[in-house]
DNA sequence: CGCGATCTTGATAGGGTTCAAGGTCCGTGG
DNA sequence: CCACGGACCTTGAACCCTATCAAGATCGCG
């Protein structure tokens, strides 16, 4: 069940058997989590970290005025929490968007890992450094691209990013996000959500129907989302 | 000169007199970067990484059509590009927005760190989840938050964080950036960027003159901006 | 004193929000 | 098996926020 992580890491590094063997034995707990459940709750202090293995989920915050931002989108083989191993009290919630299958790992044993384990500790590392590097591809989205660019970016990502692990079929993958958490994500109102929603589609760069995102103009999705996978850091080096 | 870094790191968990020193021996080069260049360019792929000691810097990336996006602010003590240590090619730039002095750690001596001296390694590590966490808090602004308090909220992080080095006088700090610099920070026009100070200063929030900002109302700003510190992690625990 | 960089202001147009209403799809219970 | 309700998607219209274009003002420096 840890495979969707090792997929993440192997694609950014060779892993020795021992440290395949360190992570399956560090991830013991298993959880399911129902769609619309906080898999971490603002504002809480973690003891073990979560690794999602199934199902997508979104890192958010709520403002006073009760709007939601989500801050990050999370796929099978993102440590989702990895985060409040070190940083400690969450200051944002990270919710199913779907139904979720996930294993923990305990924060005394992530610390054995950075004691014993420098390569896989710099590894886990990296994972985090990945997700600093797409928050700032979302940043120069939102401030800088129109909104067409900025949906056309995102589904460029999470392609690849799905790729990775097995999770596209052909130009499609599965995307249970409704239009109004998609709104969420890119800081819109659902009104202008779905009218570029349906810009995109009468331009014949995606479907969305039925949970199912597909890309139908490769070439064209690309060069409106000037997208560029460098950021994603998909391949293998010596790290 | 390592000092900025030491009193960022101290506010987040006790050094040892060992770390300190080690710090100290890893950070042995100097250089002094005029106002507009590169501290590390787009594309680059730095063997050493660097710590900004004094001036502020920025991350950014250009787009296609000629426009700017700032993701990150850099201040004294920040380790601007300890990302590229694991990351290996920068797929963004770093600029000076002031003459700026920074130190250098070559990364062989950084993957020293990670394999002798765990603890220093998780602060290490800790640092850039920080400002993982900043760039969330600046995903929230620009996708949720007015711009006035978008701008409140950029105002209340930076007195916050230039506060822990001692880089603020009283309510003021120096800040070295023109409107149309803030203005590719937030994602917007120069001309709109102008009008959201100047609603600012008539709301007798702040002032902005001289390259000095000074918070009038820090109660109001506060509240405006919605601002809250958890996600700068400015407290010690053990890591 | 003159020039470039920066800041400020006005006018116009376009993009995005909000309010309002109707349509579609699907699961559930009578 | 069909009626109903809820979640989600779609469309229209009015208004406001923000970009763009254009020009003038201010500041600092050589």
């Amino acid at each position: 069940m840890i495979e969707p992580l090792l997929l993440n890491l192997e694609h950014r590094d060779v892993l020795a058997p021992s440290e395949h063997a360190l992570l399956r034995k560090t991830m013991t707990m298993s959880r399911r989590i129902a769609k619309g459940d906080d898999l971490v709750s603002d504002g809480s202090r973690p003891t073990c970290s979560t690794l999602l293995v199934q199902g997508f989920a979104a890192r958010y915050k709520i403002t006073r005025d009760g709007g939601r931002q989500i801050t990050a989108l999370h796929v099978p083989g993102d440590f989702v929490d990895l985060h409040a191993f070190l940083l400690k009290t969450m200051d944002h919630g990270i919710v199913a968007l779907s139904p979720c299958h996930v294993l923990l790992a305990d924060h005394a044993d992530l610390r054995q890992i950075t004691e014993s384990s420098p390569h896989l500790a710099r590894l886990l590392w990296l994972d985090t450094l990945v997700h600093g590097s797409i928050h700032r591809a979302w940043i120069v989205a939102m401030g800088r691209r129109s909104k067409a660019s900025h949906l056309a970016h995102i589904v460029c990502e999470l392609y690849a990013r799905l790729q990775i692990t097995g999770n596209v079929d052909g130009q499609s993958f599965h995307f249970p996000l409704s239009q109004a958490e998609m709104a969420d994500v890119m800081g819109l109102s659902l009104v202008h959500m779905n009218r570029v929603i349906q810009d995109m589609r009468r331009n014949g760069l995606i479907s969305w129907v039925n949970q199912t995102v597909s890309i139908l103009d490769w070439e064209r999705l690309r060069t409106l989302a000037e997208f560029d996978p460098t950021y994603l850091n998909l391949w293998i080096e010596p790290r």
